[in-house]
This record gives structure tokens, sequence and C-alpha cells, in this order.
DNA sequence: ACCTTTTACTTCATTAATGAAATATGACTT
DNA sequence: AAGTCATATTTCATTAATGAAGTAAAAGGT
């Protein structure tokens, strides 16, 4: 695959000229929507990449990750599509998925009975405890020659175009 | 859709309650990629509901703008596929959807007859000059609280890790 | 000139991911 | 108890990207 400043580059020229035949082209915002888009979308492939060994998709990881992260490793499938961001159908699959490899299983709740509980087994944290740290150099890699100050600044950046996204998509389409 | 700064607000957390069980966890480099993902992708779905009334995808998009930006409105698949980082194969696909609607045409080429000439109609042109212009706005919206610091720290730091990108990209996996 | 390799694309088949609508069940309101 | 809303799942369709094999033209060696 090219590499992604090549990319960047190619990128770079061609909003240059098509501002010099559209003048009034945002050019600077539409380069970083660009730059914001590239480096995206490469790092879902970078990611998806690591996680192919695990065969385990993007939405699967993320679940597996967020149900880790609850409070004893239980969930249920509505509260899963929030925090994943994730359709009730592909939610299903999902969970479909991850229980036949026996990694969480589903249970009925007590309170609820509509409600689904879905549990991390032993089994799925051991594979989590297993396969996530060995991207640990990966993410690290990713920011290696960005200092403290680069760091909190693109965290700032990126939360600050977040609330910004969120604005466009509230306001009333016209 | 959930708001975006509400899905970082959980992701934070998340990643907090992950970090204490593992806490050999880059939290910060991990949040920071987790940021970049989820902007990115939200930035995609945005892109993707400009794009629908005009019955275009992304990589449709980005081809015709790419082939707008190029001189003479001309190029070749195998161009179009470099600098739009698609496969050969999507690259015909969405030739053929074009040439269809009749924005582009493919020709042959004098030089070297194995190679297809790719040409923007008069009807391309005026598409593109139609459609793109109202995404300005909508361009422009999610920066406008930056300031220009803001934005040029912000291209910055997305280049810095554009090359990192490439950097794991290009090292030997292991 | 002839054979082989490379380049450039296309066609067809397949996979991956998601979405929309219908269904089943349980809970809540009045 | 009747009607409405909430939760989860299944089925079906759509969309997009990808892979394998095929076609055609050009380049290069002998």
């Amino acid at each position: 695959m090219a590499r992604l400043t090549h990319c960047i580059m190619l990128m770079d020229e061609g909003i240059e000229r098509v501002n010099q035949i559209i003048p009034s082209l945002p050019a600077m915002e539409a380069r970083l929507c660009r730059l914001a888009l590239m480096t995206g979308s490469r790092m879902e492939e970078g990611l998806a990449a690591k996680l192919k060994p695990y065969k385990l998709n993007h939405s699967e990881f993320l679940t597996l990750m967020i149900l880790y992260s609850r409070p004893h490793g239980s969930s249920t499938p509505g509260e899963l599509c929030e925090l994943a961001t994730q359709g009730a159908t592909n939610m299903t699959r999902i969970a479909n998925t991850l229980v036949k490899r026996g990694l969480i299983t589903r249970g009925s709740s007590e309170e609820d009975r509509r409600r689904v509980q879905i549990r991390m087994t032993a089994a799925g944290q051991r594979f989590v405890q297993q396969m996530f740290p060995p991207m640990f150099p990966h993410i690290d890699g990713l920011f290696t020659d960005f200092s403290e100050a680069d760091k909190r600044q693109l965290g700032r950046l990126l939360r600050k175009l977040a609330r910004n996204i969120d604005e466009i998509n509230e306001a009333p389409m016209p």
C-alpha cells in the first residue's frame, strides 16, 4: 500500500488545484478534513490487521473491550449498542459470534425478563488479557515522537472537533 | 445517533477502568487512538450523509474530485487507483457507475493502447461545481471555533501521526 | 520474428458489514 | 385489561470492498 505521507502530499496538490478553480473553497479546512479522514481510515486498517490473527473485527473487539471494562464484565445488548455505537442488529450478530467462541454468555435478567444479561466468561477475560497487551507497542508507536504537550494538544483539538461534529449533527438539516 | 462527545466520555471512563485492571496500558495514547478513530468515522458518516442526495459514496466522490483536479480533467484508472487509494477492481466499478451517469468517459490512449483514458465530461464538471460548494459551510463548521493556530497545530499533529503510521507499516512485522 | 513476462484493466463470484422491517415477549399506564 | 412502549432477535435486502481468473496490449530477451 502507498505511504500515507505520499497520499497526503498528493491530496495537498489536489486541493491546491481545486482551490484555483473554485477559490471559495476553504482550503485549510478541507485539508484538515481530508487529513482526519485519511489518518482515521489508515488507523482502522492498522487495527484490523492487528485483530486479524485473533479473528476479530473492529466492532467485535470494541464490544469485547467494553464488556471487559464493565463492572463484573457484565452488560446488556442495549447498553453495548450505546457504548459501541452499533445498531441492535449488529449487536445481536456480534454477541452470537462471541458466544459461539465461548468468550461471553447470554443469560436472562431477573428484574426485567425482556433484558438479556451478557457476561464475559473466564475464557473471555483470559483472551482479552492475552491479546490486548501485545497491541501496546503499536499504540505507543503511533505517538513515539510526540511530546507530552503534543499529545495534550492533539487530544484537545480532536475533542474540540468532536464538539463541532455534534453541533452540526444537531442543527436542523436545511 | 448518540452525541460523539457522549461516546467520548464513555470511552474515557472505559479506558480508565481498563487501565486499572491492566496498568501497563498506555492510557493517554489509547485515548488518542480512540479519539482519532471515533472522530474519523463520524466524519465519514457526515460525509456520506452529505453525498447521499447526490447518490454518491465516498470513493465515487473522491474519484470525481480527483479527476476534477487533474489537468484537463483527465486521468487513467491506474493513476486514479493511486490517488484515491483504491484497488483496481473498485476503480473499475467506480468508473462504471460514473460513466453510466454521464459524468466521465472512458477512451483508449494513443501511446499505450493498454491504457484507458478517463475524462470528465462537461456534465461532470457542472455536477461537481454544483454539488461541491454547498458542502463548504459543513467543512467550515467543523472548525468554526478553531483559531488559526489551532488549525496549524491540528494539521501538524495529524501529519506527524501520519508519518508514524507509515513507519509502523514499513517496519517488518514481527 | 517468436516466445515470455509485465502491465493495465475487466469480469465474475464472494465476503463483510450494516440496515430496515417484522416478530415475540415483557413491562408500564391508565 | 387494553393499549402503548421497550428489549431483543430474526429475516431479508443492500451496500461496499475484495479476490481469482481472464483478456488484451506492450516490452524485452533470444
